[in-house]
DNA sequence: TTGGGCACATACCTTTTGGTTAGAATTATT
DNA sequence: AATAATTCTAACCAAAAGGTATGTGCCCAA
């Protein structure tokens, strides 16, 4: 009688871990997300606020993200352009995640 | 007086999110510390439950968890091999990471 | 003696991801 | 007439991630 009864559940196409990753685990998403947060924002401070980010991966990122309707982006037809970006309602889902993200960052990394 | 004093703070070296990241941003990561969760897991049952996992990307990010602290590895010295993968305490406290993640996926995606 | 089970390791190759550089578009400013 | 400002776009190349296939060690069972 040495053995446990473990579940374990393999993950198939339903596993929402699997599903979640899918949308948020890019590289850059979740940084991107925790950037804009609850702020309007426009594409050149994005920029500022992530320095290492190349301008390539930023739109692209941007681009899918509007994509998956976690990010909304207005553009203003003015010269030079100005677009702003951010999180809709779907995108603001994703907060506690970094919340949890930054919890843990806080109290064993940084 | 348009501007609303929107305080953006540039994720450099300290940022919370890119640290945490660093250490649970890999493609399996999550996924594996997910299906180790509270259970003492085998090598092959962790095979099982990823299926779409190749048994390298598995051992290399199995080793990595372990360098990082994140899951305890005991090999026993048995033929066949046996070796057991637990989460360590620092590993326990990604868990709540996982749960918002899971419950993203299961409330908009699956 | 052949084969199977288990936890890997290794070599080789393909795919994905990411970086760099340059440029386009348009107007106001110098 | 040239430059700056802002948000992208495209082409090219490098690096990282990932996949496949095969091998290793050792004992037991057939």
């Amino acid at each position: 009688m040495e053995e446990k009864a473990q579940k374990i559940i393999p993950c198939d196409k339903g596993c929402p871990v699997k599903a979640s990753l899918g949308l948020l685990g890019g590289k850059w998403t979740l940084m991107i997300i925790f950037q804009i947060n609850d702020n309007v924002i426009r594409y050149g401070q994005l920029k500022k606020a992530i320095p290492d980010i190349s301008e390539k991966m930023l739109i692209q990122e941007l681009t899918m993200l509007v994509k998956n309707k976690l990010v909304s982006r207005k553009a203003y037809p003015e010269i030079p352009p100005k677009v702003e970006y951010r999180l809709t309602d779907l995108g603001k889902k994703t907060l506690p995640v970094l919340d949890k993200l930054i919890e843990f960052g806080l109290e064993n990394l940084v």
